[in-house]
DNA sequence: CTGACACATTAGAACAGTTCAAAGATTGGA
DNA sequence: TCCAATCTTTGAACTGTTCTAATGTGTCAG
């Protein structure tokens, strides 16, 4: 059991079959998949789920701050289950894969606030991945 | 004369009608238009032009290194002029506004480093700005 | 247990933002 | 002036996401 789903039921969730196998495409702490992964990963579990039950899923899963929603470079959103702990990203420019790190938040010194009541920061460090760097150099 | 097209001058980029008041409406310093708003400038001075040449412009400017793309919470692409002096974001939730933030780029510590080869840090600070707080607490 | 209502799901159409392709226009150099 | 290269235009196509209307499913009062 997940802990999202743990967390879902606690909240007395309506837990179809559809919402489950959602739910449990996005186990695991250190996921960032993209609506039509999700969707992959669900239909291998139930073949009918559609496409349209993933984005409603998901952005219910947002909006009840169970899932956190970043915004990628390309177009897709991801999604990413690990709400509990703050943390920041860091992103391979070629491949796209995401991992999560642990940083400490930047600050905002008073004089660059422009008034502003502040709600969060995130912070996207861009770099090429292991892999990546390897076939660049051999290439 | 703005120092972008000033900047494209020099390096004997084809100046036309339209590359002007496109570069034009990117006039400025603290500027983070979408593509949709660089056309709607740039029609105003130049009506003929099409949205395909915004676009392509746009990206031109972008693997020229003279534009900097912003990707945002909405599905829209912001292009932002200032390229020559290091700087983060401070965003409105509610209305989108963007305003440019001189703050000292996080550090990813050795240990979080996942053998990446550091390219780049972007910070976004999300918040509330002036008047947006200011019509929430009235409605 | 049953019926009814609320809610969830579905397929496909619609939509927004962006890119692409082909044809026409413009530019600068010989 | 003419040519070739480059730029621009229109409109179609594409991607990711949302909407709509019809259908299906769970839950709970009776």
């Amino acid at each position: 059991m997940t802990p999202l789903l743990e967390r879902l039921r606690h909240r007395g969730w309506r837990l179809t079959a559809q919402r489950r196998v959602i739910a449990e495409a996005m186990a695991g702490d250190h996921v960032h998949l993209a609506a039509d992964e999700v969707f992959e990963r669900a239909r291998e579990r139930l073949p009918e789920v559609s496409l349209a039950t993933v984005y409603n899923t998901l952005n219910e899963l947002v909006s009840m701050g169970e899932l956190a929603e970043i915004t990628h470079t390309d177009g897709r959103k991801r999604y990413d289950p690990n709400v509990a702990e703050p943390h920041h990203h860091l992103v391979c420019v070629d491949c796209g894969e995401m991992l999560d790190v642990i940083t400490e938040d930047p600050r905002l010194p008073t004089d660059q606030q422009h008034g502003f009541e502040l709600l969060g920061v995130e912070t996207t460090f861009r770099g090429r991945c292991p892999d990546c760097a390897a076939s660049v150099s051999s290439a």
